[in-house]
DNA sequence: GCGCGTTATTGAGCGTTGCTCAACAAGCGA
DNA sequence: TCGCTTGTTGAGCAACGCTCAATAACGCGC
């Protein structure tokens, strides 16, 4: 009779707080592998319940994913586009973004490069967040009036902002930090005075 | 004794010739779906072969799926980096990859974007293809003695082209063709002057 | 045309994984 | 203690990746 001498979690859970720990256990495992590797048995087995509890929280593993994509945006979304002060929003964001990147580097891989687009409803998570990210950079300009072409420019400099970024990151002796932001910003100048 | 009325294939092909119609029908099956929706069932079906088969000649599906990834890579190479001219091979270059995006977006998309990091496999393919085109441009504008600042810079400028790229082969209204190809190559120079 | 070795091809079958459903039991009010 | 709600489970099915021994189609010498 003396169960539970160190049970992973206690049965029975309201079941907010079951779909949280599994999200974050979600969370967790991405940052090691790929979203696609994440299987419900190693989550059960993580959680310390049954496959079948997972389908009552998630009608399926799509599903489950996406939810923990939703979350991995989020996370993004709040270190990088909340409470930006008044002055100086661009390089303020530009330096979140890439802070972000040298923490999370890998969490931010596994979410918008590499299953960008296999999923149409994966997809349409990344692209809300990039285009929020296009928005915030293209207030921070004071250019609320965006064109299609200036939207497709902005969007093209961001895409260079994470590649420079991921791969900064990744080797961070390839170029000074400062002479990296000073670049991007130097070529979102010049970008916008392309643009017209 | 009447088989073979309509035989989707004459049974019993030479390897080489069983190989290339097998990944030629991945190949048309990565324009409709995404590459992890590939499955052996349905290519064995398409090909009127048993499922056995496929492995004598991929020892894996995550082989088989490398095969058709490498296939799709040399494509993009063919088209773009063989056989430029010695004048204006950055424009040119540039001219010929807009013009594979506006022919094989989606091939290009679900290669080099959908899965680039799954798989590290398949990451190093995509690597090795982004970092011949990075090449390519150095050595169109004449500059081989590349320092690893410059190769960074010139690989952003390379996801900036793919991202304005596909999105502008997505929607074509949002931007004149010329336009686009001048504003890339402007901002081309612009990234070389800022790196020195 | 007839054996015969080579080898492309197959069918049966196993383990894993996503998913369903009827049944169980833990908590809680009466 | 009873009984209701509901979080939880185990058995089981279908799809899929993969293996292996057996088969049949083709080429070759005669």
């Amino acid at each position: 009779m003396v169960r539970c001498v160190a049970a992973p979690s206690p049965r029975r859970l309201p079941p907010d707080e079951r779909r949280r720990q599994l999200v974050g256990i979600g969370l967790r495992m991405l940052t090691e592998r790929p979203i696609t590797e994440i299987t419900i048995d190693d989550v059960a087995r993580e959680a310390g319940i049954s496959r079948s509890l997972l389908f009552n929280y998630f009608p399926s593993k799509r599903e489950y994913h996406l939810a923990i994509i939703r979350a991995a945006a989020r996370r993004v979304r709040r270190q990088t586009l909340e409470d930006l002060p008044s002055e100086n929003r661009a390089a303020v964001m530009l330096d979140r973004f890439l802070a972000f990147l040298e923490r999370r580097r890998d969490l931010y891989l596994s979410v918008l490069r590499d299953v960008g687009g296999a999923d149409p409803d994966v997809a349409a998570i990344t692209a809300q967040l990039r285009g929020e990210i296009v928005d915030g950079a293209l207030a921070a300009l004071g250019r609320d009036d965006a064109s299609p072409a200036l939207r497709l420019a902005i969007s093209g400099w961001l895409a260079m902002v994470e590649d420079m970024g991921l791969a900064w990151a990744a080797a961070p002796s390839s170029m000074e930090r400062d002479a990296l932001v000073a670049l991007l910003l130097g070529v979102l100048d010049d970008v916008l005075g392309r643009v017209e």
